[in-house]
DNA sequence: CTGCCTTTTGTGAATTTTCACAAATCGCTG
DNA sequence: CAGCGATTTGTGAAAATTCACAAAAGGCAG
């Protein structure tokens, strides 16, 4: 089947599920056509269905979120963010989806719907794919009307957001009278939680989640900034809540980490709180957790929370502090200078044994060395630099100032 | 042997060696004045003396090293410092010192000399005190004349000392001129000390030490103030340095608490220096060391010196900073909980185990608690908040955040 | 090259730590 | 008081650490 260029000019003005009708009897099937938020806008009145997404889709005005979950999963929207062209999506019979043909309506590099081909009656080949492209392009301004006013809302809402960021409002019953008139719902708890990638396109990877809860988000150049509630006033679960948003930050990443080329994903989060005149602090410790990554990046693998940081916490005003009194811890710099003198790794050996928590075997297996010959660095560094690694003292500060050492001058800001 | 009130004031304004032979006469022994430092001032001219003691006092102009140590060290000159009356000596054959009778020349509180009188010809009974306690007091004018001006300069070299400790000098170029017009010989590297006893005459006790070595030193309430020299340029040999500095600091602590009722008494010392300016740094450093002993007494029981305080260095930094920024460890709050709601010792549990450098037989014998015990609520611990003993950095977090915990809070300051 | 020193690796025994399991104690609740 | 859960202590075996000693390898000066 084709068609002559500017068949659709005659639904220009008409009414938007005549053109899905339109398009429905051009390739003999079944159309939905959505916004870029899956909320149906218009669907062909071709006869019934058996398809039991296309079904669910229309009684519940939205496509439904197991179906959005799964399209994501295997990168279907990814592919309809990025191409121009039609996608052609094989049959989920797990979730009731058939076997469909799908095109983004977008608006230069804005999506702004999409145009769902259900292929019921008769396969839909190549050759339609024009057709879709065509109905795709005007269906544009019908949409941009649609979404204007949603826009300037959203709009509104991450400016209000940045300026909870920022700290601009101090006044609890401000926040809360500004925020119910742009209708963002506050949780009573909360945490700002930064992901950060190289991919540009960072929030479309993470839009289904973005969606689905709702949630308050900006980005940032490369940051995504977003509040994330939870619903329970006990303190005492927060570990749980706590657990949830990890494996939420972990499933998002591993998605990024999948659709990134160089793989580089990392996230960071605050503390709790529920003054939302707090929510610049749970930024700014969500942001501090994200310089830490940056600059320990072996050791702070498996840290996304600030609560989490352990030493790092502070280890920044530490430094600052050290390098503005001359500090320079004499041990390291004479283990360093031997090390120099004599070809040795002193200084590595002593750094993964404190960092292996005083476990000879582990740090042996780190280094790649044999456990005596650990035994024996050790003996000779305990010497070399007059220590006792039993002292706890010694040990603190001997595992501090080597992470210290690690941190770019701070006497040159 | 007896003698009238008033018989020495014939001697008043002659000379002082008169004053010797006079005391001589009476008690039919040789006599020796000295000043405050024991140099000596005036000597009997009886004949020809068999005591080698005497004859080394006269021909150095001084009371040997070796008599000094040795009467320091066996109490006489506490006697003699806190007593009117004066002391009868026991003979010390080792060091060549027969037996003898000294008395202190005092003004008000400030002992200015001694008069010494050898029983070599006949014994000197208790009757003869009085003689020793008129010679004294008739003596004390001729000193005062002859110590004013020693104690002029005295008294200005220790305001110097104190402009050099509280930093009042920045050029090295004029602190040098200022020591040479002084007679004020500053060492090429040195290192400022404080040694503090609830004793109110510490430094009596610490005379004959100060004198040895003619250091600079001041008193501050309870506080001695001493700058020590350690003559060596070579960084190498600081090590054996500093453990001379903690020899002498051992000795002298240990003679303090001999000589305390309390047996309270305590020593901090600075960094090694060569520019004269940073003297104000090492005694700060010192005095820093001194609050940090204050506040944890136990944990630093054979800390003296700053570049040994470890994580002490900057744990009241980081107190003051955390309680700014309202951090609690939520951990120990929740350890502290359990403690209180379940009658258990899991905060002191884990601060012995962290204490202990993770040695768990120690650890538990510390507790007085069996090692299965231990290992029990350590498992326990990890239970309830949530943590990995086996991390080194959750492990050093939790114990700096105890140390902290131990502190006074700041925001009150 | 030899001799000397430092470093690495190997071996084996003594000691310590870890772990699983069981018994006893204790406070608390129904 | 019986029963429950938390805690303490005991026992024994497996695993890890510590220690002493020795052999081998490597660099370096004479």
């Amino acid at each position: 089947m084709s068609v002559q260029p500017g068949y659709f000019d005659q639904f220009q003005h008409a009414d938007i599920d005549e053109l899905a009708d339109a398009i429905g009897d051009l390739l003999q099937n079944p159309i939905t056509i959505e916004d870029a938020d899956h909320k149906l806008i218009a669907y062909s009145s071709h006869g019934e269905s058996t398809d039991l997404a296309r079904r669910s889709t229309i009684m519940g005005r939205r496509v439904p979120e197991k179906v959005l979950t799964r399209l994501w999963k295997d990168g279907v929207f990814q592919q309809l963010l990025t191409k121009e062209d039609p996608v052609h999506i094989p049959p989920k019979e797990d979730i009731g989806l058939g076997r469909r043909v799908a095109i983004a309506i977008r608006k230069g590099t804005d999506v702004l719907g999409y145009i769902w081909a259900q292929e019921e009656n008769q396969p839909i080949t190549e050759k339609d794919d024009e057709i879709l492209r065509q109905a795709a392009r005007v269906a544009v301004p019908r949409l941009v009307q649609r979404q204007g006013k949603r826009k300037a809302e959203e709009q509104r809402r991450k400016e209000f957001f940045w300026e909870l960021l920022l700290g601009n409002h101090t006044s609890e019953s401000f926040i809360k009278r500004k925020a119910e008139s742009l209708q963002v719902e506050l949780p009573a708890q909360y945490l700002i939680c930064v992901i950060e990638a190289e991919e540009t396109r960072l929030e479309q990877y993470l839009y289904p989640l973005l969606l689905r809860d709702k949630l308050l988000w900006v980005m940032d150049g490369a940051q995504l900034i977003l509040l994330i509630g939870l619903n329970s006033q006990g303190g005492r679960e927060n570990a749980l809540l706590l657990r949830k948003v990890e494996q939420f930050l972990d499933d998002s990443l591993e998605k990024l980490v999948d659709h990134t080329p160089h793989g580089k994903a990392t996230a960071g989060y605050g503390k709790i709180y529920s003054e939302y005149s707090d929510i610049v602090r749970s930024y700014r410790e969500a942001l501090h957790v994200l310089e830490v990554k940056r600059l320990f990046f072996e050791e702070t693998r498996q840290i996304k929370g600030y609560h989490q940081l352990g030493i790092y916490r502070f280890l920044r005003q530490l430094k600052s502090w050290s390098d503005a009194e001359g500090y320079v811890n004499e041990q390291l710099k004479t283990l360093a200078a031997y090390d120099q003198d004599n070809q040795t790794h002193l200084l590595e050996t002593l750094e993964t044994y404190l960092d292996s928590a005083g476990k000879v075997n582990v740090a042996a297996q780190h280094l790649h060395i044999h456990i005596n010959t650990l035994n024996y660095r050790l003996r000779r560094i305990e010497e070399i630099i007059q220590v006792d690694l039993d002292d706890q003292n010694q040990r603190t500060s001997l595992y501090l100032d080597l992470k210290l050492n690690k941190m770019p001058d701070t006497t040159g800001k």
